[in-house]
DNA sequence: ATGAAAGCGCTAACAC
DNA sequence: GTGTTAGCGCTTTCAT
């Protein structure tokens, strides 16, 4: 097996090529494909030509290696499929656009082995710096990102201690407040309704808050419920017919998030439950997409957006706040109460 | 700025400093950590406990650059907002697990000019396949995939011509196979919603089938609606209020896809409408998210998880097919009649 | 089973 | 404004 010569048209190219069909020295073409430094405007345009006439590709592995730097962006997140990690992306996206830098996915499941491996591999290319869901890792995992040298953002919770950086909600100050709205309302006796995932800590953490201001008020839960693994509408539906046939006094259902709340809501109505006024419903996120609904779940906005736009600026150095590093920026949620808890 | 000294506590690791650290030739540790070659097992071990005491991370970007090779594959879609694209990429994911590549993914917003920046920027960390939505690109796009010797495979659609594999069904017929079924059941009255999107050609390509099939018949469409933005189901509602509103006398409403197709569902059903006998409803993409509904909405899966794997299969060189490249390979979706299209 | 030397394709730093 | 030189941190190849 030799070596293709330098004639080989399964090669891909390389400086030396635009350098030689330009008649410009490699390091000149190098300026001008990256806009660095004075180079006249003929010898631009002769090398931009050249390098488009042969659909040069530059190679950012040997340029980043040359360079240490990298314009990519670690994003680990545990999940795409449950509309709010795609907005999180969104905001992150939003805000690098003009940055240079550009954010690559990971995705965990949920598990923090996996995690750790997404984690190793991703800084392995050694990225400008690292967003990552959560503040919960392995032992690995966070000492991985601890002397990593870049920056860490962990998002979504600030619940905890952050490696560097933290941007997001308080999910315990969150399942407080609606606990309180809640009573508030009048509702005594309220259920818990989740997909069981033992690593969604934010959901726990909800949960947490949730129970801890029933108790201030003299109150617990009368009944929990949990599913995995299917369409969360069905199962929202079905955890609450499952419920609500258990235990009939039911008049709150709170649920861990907004598709499985739906999914209660759609069934109470066509149970011709009056809501919210036999029977409250809330759930958690204020996703948009559930905008079409007969009526408007109660809800509470986890910043989505706004997290992913902050956390970009605090990665491409452009924060506000200025400082480098060790900044815990927490986002206030706002409890909106839909159509679904009285008052 | 002078350079850090070999000691700055700051500088990453190399290999060089697990050699130091366990008394172990570069090379060796290199061995060792990409478990090449015979290493005796206690050589293995000092630089297995080196590596993790100092936290070593190797660095890909050298190693990619001395081994020309690279374990990414580059996966470029329109958007991670609407439910198919993550079912896709989940596909992809599951079948490159046990390979050692990696899905990089690049969401374009359904621009061509996205497109072929994101696609240049990914080619530039010369990956070893790219993944890429749709036959449509722009001539720039399409030359870089041409030249980038790597296996191409372009997803979703077959309706046209692949720069080298494609993985996919085809729009036009399902368009057809939906007005064949719609048509056979009696509804003359049809009109079409759909969400505005210059370039998404898919649902054009539906689209045409669809009224294809309607001209054979002698019928045409009554009525379109087009729009953007928002939430799904909410623009679903509001378009269908707006078309029967219109015209009343419609009989069947074919949805660009599920979500806004199950936001005229709940219109229809809010506003006592017999679904199906005096409207018959049907979307498109076969998502599960929706089977919560109080009717199940007739559709045609996209075969979204079955394009992932195949597409992955085929990057990693281990599709059943065993060709290498070149090939077409065309999924039929199943319809789904549901609850609202009647017989 | 282990080591030494030569690059991978580019860019930093310096010359001119 | 342009060219030259010396690496970036690894892996390939070949020697031992």
């Amino acid at each position: 097996m030799s070596k293709p010569p330098i004639s080989d048209p399964r090669r891909t190219l390389t400086l030396r090529d635009v350098s030689e069909a330009s008649g410009v020295s490699e390091m000149t073409v190098s300026r001008v494909l990256r806009n660095r430094g004075d180079v006249s405007d003929t010898t631009r345009e002769r090398v931009l030509e050249a390098a488009r006439r042969l659909g040069y590709v530059p190679n950012k592995i040997a340029g980043a290696l040359a360079s240490q730097r990298v314009n990519l962006v670690a994003v680990i997140i545990p999940s795409l499929s449950n509309m709010v990690f795609p907005e999180v992306m969104t905001g992150i996206s939003d805000t690098l656009e003009d940055t240079g830098l550009q954010p690559v996915v990971g995705v965990t499941n949920y598990s923090p082995d996996r995690e750790e491996s997404v984690l190793y591999e991703m800084l392995s290319w050694r990225p400008s710096g690292v967003i990552i869901a959560g503040l919960e890792h392995t032992d690995a995992s966070q000492a991985m990102l601890a002397q990593a040298g870049i920056p860490i953002v962990e998002i979504m919770d600030i619940d905890g201690s952050p490696v560097d950086s933290a941007v997001g909600i308080s999910h315990r100050r969150a399942g407080r407040q609606m606990a309180e709205a809640i009573i508030a309302a009048g509702y005594r006796n309220i259920a818990f309704l989740g997909t069981m995932m033992p690593h969604d800590h934010r959901a726990r953490k909800r949960l947490e808050g949730f129970e801890e201001a029933l108790a201030k008020a003299g109150l617990s839960l009368v009944e929990r419920e949990f599913y995995s693994g299917g369409s969360a509408l069905l199962k929202g539906r079905e955890m609450t017919e499952a419920v609500l046939t258990r235990n009939p006094q039911v008049d709150f259902l709170y649920y861990s998030n907004d598709m499985i709340g739906a999914g209660g809501l759609l069934y109470c109505l066509s149970k011709g439950i009056d809501v919210p006024g036999q029977i409250g419903l809330a759930g958690f996120n204020g996703v948009e997409l559930l905008d079409g609904l007969p009526r408007k779940l109660a809800t509470m906005d986890a910043c989505r957006l706004e997290i992913g736009r902050v956390a970009a600026e605090i990665i491409a150095g452009k924060h506000a706040s200025g400082t480098i590093g060790g900044e815990v920026i927490e986002l206030f949620p706002t409890l909106q109460k839909g159509d679904t808890i009285r008052g």
